[in-house]
DNA sequence: TTAATTTATGCAATCGTTTTCAGGTTAGGG
DNA sequence: CCCTAACCTGAAAACGATTGCATAAATTAA
């Protein structure tokens, strides 16, 4: 099974590689027989043009790049589901890189994906991104940049995220009613855009039903398993809380495992809520009930817009923020 | 940030493309002058091969595909965290693809990995595929192949498995030590060469402690969370367990659920073993253990092998099969 | 001084495809 | 019988890099 090239076809039918090429691609200055006869053939021998040859005419690698924190992560994983699928539906590539929380693991990603010419990327940044310095610089030489989950403030870029700010809003809410009152948040360093919009989420819903945010309720920490523990500490030792609202997926769990192991030294009933797309927290016990976000849908819809944009001539000016909807899994 | 090729740097040197690509390579045609000339220049504006170019040149796309049933499990997404680290640390890119534990799919994926052109393929095979015709297919055109974890039985191939049956052995003589005697094996099905290794390994362990294999006690099925369940609840109604021992991540989850539901009716104490890797198994409750399996190192080392052949200039004819141990997690 | 050798560089082909331009054949109209 | 369309087809350049071969200049040997 050796690939056919058009000069092989040529040569067969003893045609020239030009005709060859405008029977395939059925242009109309070429004779019905011959393309016809040129169809036939190709097909016999299973022609299949080379892409590489195409890229490298085309100027384009029909390739895309993600980036993301971390591939072992349900939310990511599923994300990737939807972008892959999306992608090699329209004949793209998708090189997946991961930051693993580290701005310098992404600066050499993104050198990496643009070496490597891709036509653009996805990308959710790392959790120790402050500025997009390194991504712009990459921007301008007509390489697209879709981003999602994690975006920056910056205006002018497309965008897809969830409702992080109702996501927060109706677990919090869903606390209240709970006859939770006292509702610690631990949640992701105020770098990410996540975190504010979670976090607002969280102090509206108490707000609208009168409770008062108490700032020693709520922690920022890192993805360090440590960290979490001692936020957990910290709050169960001295703020006397009756739930627990825990966010980014990773960050979430640790929290939990801190949580779970002191559960029974709490005299009331408290109730842990987290923000995590983990496909088995109905087996967890004490209840892990969680805001589920529809990443398969992110992925899908990111890469749209992304492949959209590479195949559409005109430079894109308006750019897409598209906010899609999180639900509640309540354990 | 345009892209500089060789040209540029040769019109502004007023050279010719072939002595600077000469120079770059440290040719020993090229004067040391103009060797130091081009590399400071090439530096300065930044220059960077066009991959594409060289793929077409040399018919290479220094490129591997990775077909696995699933990436959203823990199992895969860190042999895919090997791979990536492996190949992007030589060069390479990695294009993943999903079956989806159907043989189909992975037929489309070999055909869209094929005509990509990539330069060789790991795979861990679908729970559907019974024979590997449509990859022997392939493997012709010198296109390199390494098997990992669910491997075919046929000789002739690279293959990097854990150690199933030490690790299903392991597993259940630590039931039998905790004093388990009728310990149900819920498994996967026997296309695959991960069953009949674990199998084997569950069988030795009783024979070893003198416990008779009862075969009421042993379930296949497939991927489907009914049959998981309707496996257990059988057990469970009509053979008295003590303990479970279940198979292949996602199943072995299935089982688990089942389980958990249905654990209070059981008046005798009982123990669950799953073969998973997954990462949050040591919070669920009723305990969870596990056998853990190398999963980035079975990445690493299978990639390696792919790359070292596809680097090699002789055709392989010994080929590896390289077993990894696994370790248990109790919980 | 001339021939032989070394040194440094450029030309052109190659990989597989698309596409512009130009050329050749045929038929029909005058 | 000639001219002009209309209709097919092919040669060649282009994309970016490598490399065998040719060649010019400089150096050495005779």
């Amino acid at each position: 099974m050796e690939a056919v090239t058009l000069k092989d076809i040529a040569k067969a039918l003893n045609l020239s590689t030009s005709t060859v090429s405008r029977a395939l691609r059925d242009s109309y200055e070429i004779n019905e027989n011959t393309k016809k006869l040129v169809a036939e053939y190709a097909k016999k021998v299973n022609y299949r043009p080379n892409p590489i040859a195409l890229s490298l005419k085309e100027n384009k690698s029909r390739a895309i790049g993600v980036i993301v924190p971390e591939i072992a992560n349900n939310f990511f994983s599923q994300a990737i589901n939807g972008i892959e699928d999306e992608a090699y539906s329209r004949g793209y590539h998708v090189v997946i890189c991961q930051s693993h929380e580290s701005l310098e693991r992404e600066k050499e990603n993104l050198r990496h994906l643009f070496e490597r010419r891709v036509d653009g990327i996805l990308i959710s940044l790392s959790g120790k991104t402050m500025d997009i310095e390194h991504i712009l610089e990459y921007s301008e030489s007509n390489f697209a940049v879709v981003f999602f989950d994690r975006v920056p403030d910056s205006e002018g870029f497309h965008k897809v995220v969830a409702d992080n700010f109702l996501g927060a809003f109706a677990a919090t809410e869903y606390l209240i009613k709970q006859g939770k009152k006292r509702i610690a948040h631990i949640t992701s360093p105020l770098t990410l855009s996540i975190t504010k919009e979670r976090l607002e989420g969280y102090k509206k819903a108490l707000e609208k039903h009168g409770i008062e945010v108490d700032n020693q309720l709520i922690k920022h920490c890192g993805f360090d398993p440590e960290e979490a523990r001692a936020a957990v500490n910290e709050i169960m030792n001295y703020q006397n809380p009756d739930a627990f609202f825990t966010c980014s997926d990773r960050l979430a769990l640790h929290c939990y495992e801190a949580y779970q192991n002191r559960k029974n030294e709490l005299s009331i009933e408290t109730e842990f809520f987290g923000f995590t797309n983990l496909n088995v927290s109905h087996l967890f016990s004490p209840k892990l009930s969680t805001v589920v976000q529809p990443a398969y849908e992110m992925g899908t819809r990111a890469a749209k817009i992304l492949l959209d944009q590479l195949e559409s001539k005109r430079k894109v000016k308006d750019f897409e923020k598209i906010v899609l909807e999180t639900y509640l899994k309540i354990s």
